[in-house]
DNA sequence: GTGAAAGCGCTAACAT
DNA sequence: ATGTTAGCGCTTTCAC
């Protein structure tokens, strides 16, 4: 990278001391306009770039936040992601990709590698699960600047960024009711997930509003996989082959199951109304194109992001929880020609 | 977060000179077993953690990489990036995140921020495209260690990691030849990308293996997203009836070609037979499920980190060029029965 | 308006 | 085996 010129150099080839040139980067208002100008065609003729890590070593911000994801292939945390970072650019931060993909056992040791390097606070863009929190508790006690999104930890008072899912569930169960199904099954995601539940309390106060009652067994679980939701429709199927509609928890299960049905000869929409959650770029190319979800996933990073620099900036704030609202994308798997 | 315990509170509380404490935590072998107990008993009864950033300052080495993507909808690099993320957790780097959706013009500035910031290394995955690339050659001649994936920049030379899109492009067609088709249509990527030129060529080499002569009407060009892959498929269809079989240079456009095949009745793969290219997780839900090329994507970001890393280590190592082989993998689009 | 001195938390070099 | 001294490149006092 060749030799670093340093503030030093700069203020040699200027004639003037570092800290003037210090003053100068820092657009300080104690400068002469002649100096000012002087300065910075030195710091431009000789290429300067003042060094972050030193400013950091004295400043104690670093304007790097952690940012703990779970999983690249969940279309919902990526778009989180893109919201996030485009939010951090604009104040001038960047983010520290700390992904634990592979065991998220290892979550405690890269939260500690976190703060070692200093950075000013730490994005949760991952779901919640039922294992053990108590690091994330500990980092709450220690001060560290917070926010997570779809992350929800009970008895903790934390900033989360997260969607409407019993809103989402409803709107879901609504559509395919309108429809004047009675039938409905539902394919949930896996145990534990605060999403899950909220969806499943949406579908289940959608029917009673309708008045339909809740029968358990049109209820199937799997695990957010196209294959999991092929085999939940099956199984479905198998236990009640008068289902005329489902409510699938996210997208790819819900194309899993039309697989499903389509092994069987059930037409959609035809035989049976399909609706996903999320509005994945497939959904809109599956045969035929699914009725969704739609979430507003950049906007959750994006507020998140605001939320954790205003944090940041002042730590006595107060702890919020923010919900975003869902749409119902209306495609052919609930039309009802 | 606390008043942070230094080095100096650890050495005091010990009773040694913070010297010792640095050679403790540095592992330095010249430190009486009884004293090195006693300094991480300390240490530990204090919550020190050493900071990284005072470290780097003396040090010069950041252990931080920069990572510049452009598209996170994007599952190859999505996919990239997840191989590269665990390869350098396994040397203690961590990546800082550089997107450029929304503008490529921010590039040369996210650049700069990175080298502010002392980034030991950046790697690059994103695509090459025709735009300027004055400041990645720049770069390069800084000595700033860099390695790309998917990324060539004519004229220089620098390590890159991709895949062997003439040899992915040749599988694919062939697997369609086999099937006994002669009009085999072509959807391209985009214009300027050298993936879409390389996958082209190895389509051309099929054909003229199998003698069959090119026809330059079958083929039409696609943005990867699903809806161009549909209105490319109905631009061939009119230009070519004929058409029986047809090379998708990535699955979502196959996809969006299939949406176009059934509108006009056309079964797949009875009439049409389609490849497409990635292999991404909904190529195996489609209806029918897709035949595709799968790439080694995890494994392309693990190597061009691994290689990233070598070059932080010894800047002198040579520049080299890594190609990984894809796999054709048969699904329903594509069966002969 | 500008400069000199001190120090952020650490490691490297040279004592002892 | 351990301590002392001197920085790394910058910002923050506090003089002048």
């Amino acid at each position: 990278m060749g030799k670093k010129v340093t503030i030093r150099d700069v203020a040699a080839a200027a004639g003037v001391s570092h800290q003037t040139v210090s003053r100068v980067i820092n657009n300080r208002p104690d400068v002469a306009e002649e100096t000012r100008r002087r300065v910075w065609q030195v710091i431009e003729e000789l290429g300067y770039q003042p060094s972050a890590i030193a400013r950091s070593l004295v400043s104690k911000r670093t304007h790097t936040l952690g940012l703990i994801t779970a999983d690249f292939s969940d279309y919902f945390f990526t778009q989180v992601i893109v919201g996030a970072e485009v939010e951090a650019r604009k104040h001038g931060y960047f983010f520290m990709l700390c992904s634990t993909e592979r065991n998220l056992a290892d979550e405690p040791e890269y939260l500690r590698l976190l703060t070692e390097r200093q950075v000013d606070g730490i994005l949760f863009a991952r779901p919640s699960t039922e294992e053990d929190s108590r690091h994330i508790a500990s980092l709450i006690r220690e001060g560290v600047p917070l926010v997570t999104t779809a992350y929800w930890l009970p008895g903790e008072k934390l900033t989360v960024v997260d969607v409407d899912n019993v809103d989402g569930g409803l709107q879901a169960t609504e559509c395919l009711i309108e429809l004047g199904r009675c039938k409905i099954g539902m394919i949930t995601g896996p145990a534990g997930w605060k999403s899950v539940n909220d969806r499943t309390e949406g579908y289940k106060l959608a029917l009673e509003r309708a008045g339909i009652p809740l029968d358990v067994s049109l209820i199937e679980r799997g695990d957010w996989s196209y294959q999991s939701g092929y085999e939940a429709m099956k199984r479905l199927l198998e236990k009640a082959a008068h289902t005329t509609a489902v409510f699938a928890q996210n997208d790819q299960m819900a194309i899993g199951a039309m697989r499903a049905l389509h092994e069987v000869g059930r037409r959609i929409p035809d035989d049976v109304s399909v609706v996903g959650y999320d509005d994945i770029p497939a959904a809109a190319y599956s045969q035929p194109p699914l009725t969704t979800i739609r979430q507003p996933m950049q906007q959750v990073g994006e507020v998140a992001t605001r939320l954790l620099i205003e944090l940041i900036n002042d730590p006595a704030a107060e702890r919020k929880e923010v919900l975003l609202k869902t749409e119902l994308i209306r495609r052919e798997t609930c039309s009802s020609n």
